[in-house]
RNA sequence: GCCCGGGUGGCGUAAUUGGUAGCCGCACAACACUUAAAAUGUUGUGGGAGCAAUCCCGUGCCGGUUCGAGUCCGGCCCCGGGCACCA
C-alpha cells in the first residue's frame, strides 16, 4: 500500500535538509548558461492561508519549471508575499491586531504550506514586501519617478472609499465599488501624489502588439487605454473673450451640434456666472451631482438629468448659430476637456438628453442607401453610422470620413488623440505601506525653491537616508479627515528640509500597494543584494521574465502598472528592455459546487485538509488533471480518487517489478515515444490535463505486459511523470538503486521515426460516412488502398460496382473515400 | 449596449487544426475475489432499433462551402467573464 504521509515526509525532509536540489533549485545567478526566469504572481498573504486555486497555479508553474529543469534549463522559480496593503491592514482591523504581528504569522503559514506542495522554490530568494530591505527600494523608485517628472501633485476629485477611509486608483474602482472591500465609491476633493502613467499611453498600447500573452489580458489593457482619435474644436461664447474647447470623434457631424453641454465639475462656469440668469437652480445642480456616489451617477444613466446656463449661448463655429449650453452628469470632468458639443441626430447620449428638454435634432449625416440598416435608431433621426453629408453648407455631399478632416480645419480645429487612461493615483491616506519618501519644507515654498522647479517646497529624501521606516503605531485605523494615521505620529513627520535645514515635514502618506508589485520580479534575482535594488548583470542575465502566469483580475492593475514602471525605469536608465514580461499566461479559476469560493458562501475548500488526506502528489496532480490550465474548473472530491488510484497503481508496479530486464522491447518503444512527444508538447501550451492522461495510457500499456517492460522504459516513465508527483518518483526512483536524484535528470527524449506505427487501420468511407474499417502496412500505395476498398466484404455488400465511382479520395495514413 | 471566452455522453474533458467524434478519468452496471462489505481486478457504458451481424440519429439552433465540418463561412439562441454615459 502507497502511504504518503510517510513517503512524503521522509523526502520533504531530506529536501530541506540536506538540500539535494542545491546544484539545480537553487539561483544560478550570473554564471548562468541557459537561464529561464520562471515566475507566479506573488500572493498576499491572507490570514485563511493558501486558496486551493493559489495551491493549482503554484504547482502549474512548478510542473512548467520541473520540465524545463529536465530540458536543461536553469529555472529560477521565486517565491515571497505581497503583504503590504489595505487588505493585511483590514483584516488586522478586523481581528484587532497589528499589521507588523499579522504579517509574521501569516507569512509562517504561507511558507508552510508553499514548502508542502512539494515546490522547487528558490527559497533563498523569498522576498515580501513589508520588509525594510525591500522597500526601501520601492521608496527609492517613488524618489527617481519624482526627479524625472513623472510623480506630481494635484488637487482634483479622486475616488473616495469611505469604509477604507482612503483614496483609490480608478483601476481600483470596480462597477463603483471598492477593490478592497466592495463599499460603493465617492468623490472627494484632495490633493494627492499621481504617477504620469498617461504619458506611456501610447508606448504601453503600441507594445501591446508584440507581447506573447493571453488574449484576454491583452484586451483588457487595450480597452483601458482607449485610445480615439479626433479632433479638439474651439466654441466661443457670446459676449464673452471665452472659448470652450471639446473633444470630438465626429467634427463631420460639427453643423448639427445644437447644443454644448459641461461636466458639473468644469471650470469655466465660474467665469460667467454673472450672466447666468438662474445661478441659483445652476449652482443646485452642481451641488447635487457632486456629492452623488459614482454608481448612482451611473445607475441613472438611462434618465439623464442637466440644467441650461440661461442667458448664456455658445456659437457654433461651423454654421455661427448661437446654441444653448447645459450643465449635465452625463459629460465627464475627467475625459476629453470636460465639455461636448451635442449632436442629438448622431450620438445615442445626445439624442436621449434632447429628446427629454426638447432640443433641436438636425440631421447632417445620411446613410448610404445600402449602409448597415441597424445602425439607425427605430425612433427615426438617431443614426450613428457614417455616410454623406447634409444640411452642412459648402460640405454637403462630402462622405463623412472625409469631412472629419475638412470641418476640423475649417473652424480652426485640432486633431487630437484622447485616451481612457488617467494617471495613477498613488498615494494612500493609510499605515501599512511604504511612506511616501518625500519631504515638504514650508520655508522653501514660500520662496518658491524645491528640487522640482514646477514643485516649490517638495525634496525626494536622498537614497542614504532610505529606507524611511514605517514606525510602529499602536492606533494605525484609518482617521477619515483624508490623512494618514502617520500624521498624528510627531516623531514620524518631523524632520529638516534637506536643503535649508529648517524644520520641515515629512509626507505622511503610503503608496499603493500596486506598486510595491510593480517591480518584485526586479528584486527576485537580486533579492540578496543589500547596495543597490538590482544587479545589472543579474538583471541582464535573467530579464525580462521569460514565463509569468498569473491571475486575469490584474490585467489593469498589477500588469499595467508594472508594465509602466518598467518603461520608466528604461528611460530613466536602469535597465536596458522596457517590457518586463515576455510571455504571459492567465490562469483559470477554481470553483466549488459551481460558485467561487467565500466563506459566506461556505465553500472554501481548505488545502491543508486536502494534502494531508491524499497526500501532496495526488493533490497536485488533481489540480493538474481536472481541466485545462487555462481553463479553471469545479473543484470535485470525487475525481481526486481517479489520481488517487492511478498513484497507487505506479506505487505498486514499481516496488513488485523492482528486477527489470535491461533491454526495451520494440513494442513498448513505440508508445513510450509518443508519450514522451505528447506530454512534452502539452506541458508547452500547460495543458496538464492531455499530459496526464498520456501518462495514464502508458500505464494501462505497461500493466498489460509487465513482463516485456525494461528498466530504462520505467524509469522514462517516472521522469516524465517527476514534474507532477514529485514525492513518489522520487521515492521509487531512489527504491531501484538511483543515488542521483530523479529531479537532477534530464527529460527522456523521443525518436520520431520509432513513433511510426508498422501498420494502421484503413478507414474506408463511402461519401464521407464510414462503411468499414481494414488493417494495412504503413506504407501502401494508393493502388493497394483502392484495391483493397473495394473488395472489401462490407463495400461489396453495399452493391458498389467501379463503375459508379465518380472519385477515390485517399488521404495516406487514414482513410480512403469513395464518391458515388 | 460594446468587447472577449465558451456551448461535445449522467459529469470533468479529448480530438495530430478540414479526415474514424467521445481518448483519459469520474459516476454507474454486471462479474471475480470475500462469510459479507469496503478496497482491488475484469468487462460494459452517447441515444434509438434489433437475439444478432448490423443499421439509423448525434458536437446549442438554422443555413452554406466541401468528397468529407465539432473544426471553415453567414445568421440566430443560451451560458460565463470583462468594460460601460470615454463624446
Amino acid at each position: 500500500m502507497f502511504d504518503h504521509k510517510k513517503v512524503e515526509k521522509k523526502w520533504r525532509e531530506k529536501w530541506l535538509k540536506d538540500g539535494i536540489y542545491e546544484p539545480k533549485f537553487k539561483f544560478a545567478g550570473k554564471e548562468s548558461k541557459k537561464p529561464f526566469y520562471s515566475l507566479m504572481m506573488f500572493p498576499y498573504p491572507s490570514a485563511e492561508g493558501l486558496h486551493i486555486g493559489g495551491v493549482r497555479t503554484f504547482t502549474g508553474v512548478d510542473i512548467y519549471s520541473r520540465f524545463k529543469r529536465m530540458m536543461g534549463f536553469d529555472v529560477f522559480e521565486p517565491i515571497g508575499l505581497d503583504g503590504f496593503g489595505i487588505h493585511s491592514e483590514n483584516y488586522a482591523l478586523k481581528v484587532g491586531k497589528h499589521p507588523m504581528k499579522h504579517a509574521k504569522e501569516s507569512e509562517k503559514n504561507f511558507y508552510r504550506q508553499l514548502g508542502y506542495i512539494g515546490n522547487s522554490f528558490a527559497w533563498k530568494e523569498a522576498l515580501e514586501t513589508y520588509d525594510p530591505d525591500y522597500y526601501k527600494w520601492t521608496q527609492w523608485i517613488f524618489t527617481e519617478m519624482f526627479r524625472n517628472g513623472l510623480a506630481y501633485r494635484k488637487k482634483q476629485p479622486v475616488n473616495w472609499c469611505p469604509s477604507c477611509k482612503t483614496v483609490l486608483a480608478d483601476e481600483q474602482v470596480i462597477n463603483g465599488k471598492c477593490e478592497r472591500c466592495g463599499t460603493v465609491v465617492g468623490k472627494r476633493d484632495l490633493e494627492q501624489w499621481f504617477f504620469k502613467i498617461t504619458d506611456y499611453a501610447e508606448r504601453l498600447l503600441g507594445n501591446i502588439e508584440k507581447l506573447d500573452w493571453s488574449d484576454v489580458v491583452r484586451i483588457a489593457q487595450r480597452n483601458w487605454i482607449g485610445k480615439s482619435e479626433g479632433a479638439e474644436i474651439e466654441f466661443r461664447i457670446k459676449n464673452y473673450e471665452l472659448g470652450i474647447k471639446v473633444f470630438t470623434t465626429r467634427p463631420d457631424t460639427l453643423f448639427g451640434a445644437t447644443y454644448m453641454v459641461l461636466a458639473p465639475e468644469h471650470e469655466i462656469v465660474k467665469n460667467l456666472e454673472s450672466s447666468i440668469k438662474n445661478l441659483g437652480e445652476v449652482n443646485d445642480y452642481i451641488k447635487k451631482t457632486r456629492n452623488k456616489p459614482e454608481e448612482e451617477r451611473i445607475a441613472e444613466g438611462k434618465e439623464k438629468t442637466g440644467v441650461e446656463l440661461k442667458g448664456i449661448k455658445a456659437i457654433n463655429p461651423a454654421n455661427k448659430k448661437e446654441i444653448p449650453v447645459f450643465i449635465a452628469d452625463y459629460v465627464l470632468a475627467g475625459y476629453g476637456t470636460g465639455a461636448i458639443m451635442a449632436v442629438p441626430a448622431h450620438d445615442e447620449r445626445d439624442f436621449e438628453f434632447a429628446k427629454r428638454y426638447k432640443l433641436p435634432i438636425v440631421e447632417v449625416v445620411s446613410p448610404l442607401i445600402n449602409a448597415d440598416k441597424k445602425r439607425i435608431n427605430a425612433d427615426a433621426g438617431l443614426y450613428i453610422g457614417g455616410g454623406i453629408l447634409i444640411n452642412s453648407g459648402q460640405f454637403n455631399g462630402m462622405d463623412s470620413e472625409k469631412a472629419k478632416w475638412e470641418i476640423t480645419k475649417f473652424v480652426g480645429g485640432k486633431k487630437k488623440i484622447q485616451y481612457h487612461l488617467r494617471d495613477w493615483l498613488i498615494s494612500r491616506q493609510r499605515y501599512w505601506g511604504a511612506p511616501i519618501p518625500m519631504i515638504y519644507c514650508e520655508v522653501c515654498a514660500a520662496k518658491g525653491k524645491g528640487e522640482k522647479e514646477n514643485m516649490p517646497g517638495w525634496y525626494a529624501v536622498p537614497e542614504k537616508q532610505l529606507p524611511v521606516k514605517l514606525p510602529f503605531v499602536k492606533n494605525f485605523r484609518p482617521q477619515g479627515d483624508g490623512r494618514s494615521p502617520l500624521a498624528s505620529v510627531k516623531s514620524f513627520h518631523e524632520t529638516k528640509c534637506p536643503r535649508c535645514k529648517s524644520k520641515a515635514r515629512r509626507e505622511t502618506d503610503v503608496s499603493d500597494t500596486f506598486l510595491d508589485s510593480a517591480w518584485y520580479f526586479l528584486r527576485y534575482p537580486s533579492a540578496n543584494n543589500k547596495k543597490r535594488a538590482w544587479d545589472t548583470d543579474i538583471t541582464k542575465k535573467w530579464l525580462p521574465v521569460a514565463s509569468y502566469i498569473g491571475g486575469a483580475e490584474h490585467s489593469v492593475l498589477h500588469l499595467l502598472y508594472s508594465r509602466f514602471v518598467t518603461m520608466a525605469l528604461k528611460d530613466f536608465g536602469y535597465l536596458d528592455f522596457e517590457e518586463p514580461f515576455s510571455r504571459f499566461r492567465a490562469h483559470g479559476l477554481i470553483t466549488k459546487d459551481g460558485a467561487k469560493m467565500s466563506k459566506s458562501k461556505g465553500n472554501v475548500v481548505n488545502p491543508d485538509e486536502y494534502f494531508s488526506k491524499f497526500g501532496a502528489d495526488t493533490m497536485r496532480m488533481y489540480l493538474a488533471f481536472l481541466a485545462p490550465f487555462e481553463q479553471g474548473g469545479d473543484f470535485r472530491e470525487s475525481g481526486i480518487m481517479g489520481v488517487s488510484r492511478f498513484l497507487a497503481r505506479v506505487w505498486s508496479f514499481g516496488n513488485l517489478n523492482k528486477k527489470l530486464q535491461k533491454n526495451a522491447s520494440r513494442q513498448m518503444s513505440g508508445i513510450m515515444n509518443k508519450t514522451i512527444k505528447r506530454a512534452g508538447e502539452s506541458v508547452d501550451n500547460l495543458h496538464y490535463n492531455t499530459a496526464i492522461s498520456a501518462l495514464m495510457i502508458l500505464l494501462n500499456e505497461i500493466e498489460k505486459k509487465p513482463d516485456g517492460i525494461s528498466a530504462l522504459l520505467w524509469e522514462d516513465f517516472l521522469k516524465l511523470l517527476s514534474p507532477f508527483a514529485p514525492f513518489i518518483t522520487e521515492d521509487l526512483c531512489s527504491g531501484i538503486g538511483h543515488k542521483k536524484s530523479i529531479h537532477l535528470e534530464k527529460c527522456p527524449t523521443y525518436d520520431s521515426e520509432l513513433i511510426k506505427e508498422e501498420d494502421f487501420e484503413l478507414v474506408i468511407q463511402v461519401n464521407g460516412k464510414v462503411r468499414d474499417r481494414i488493417k494495412v502496412p504503413a506504407v501502401i500505395s494508393r493502388a493497394e488502398v483502392e484495391e483493397i476498398a473495394l473488395s472489401s466484404e462490407k463495400i461489396k455488400a453495399l452493391g458498389i460496382e467501379k463503375s459508379k465511382i465518380k472519385n477515390m479520395i485517399f488521404v495516406p495514413g487514414k482513410l480512403i473515400n469513395l464518391v458515388i
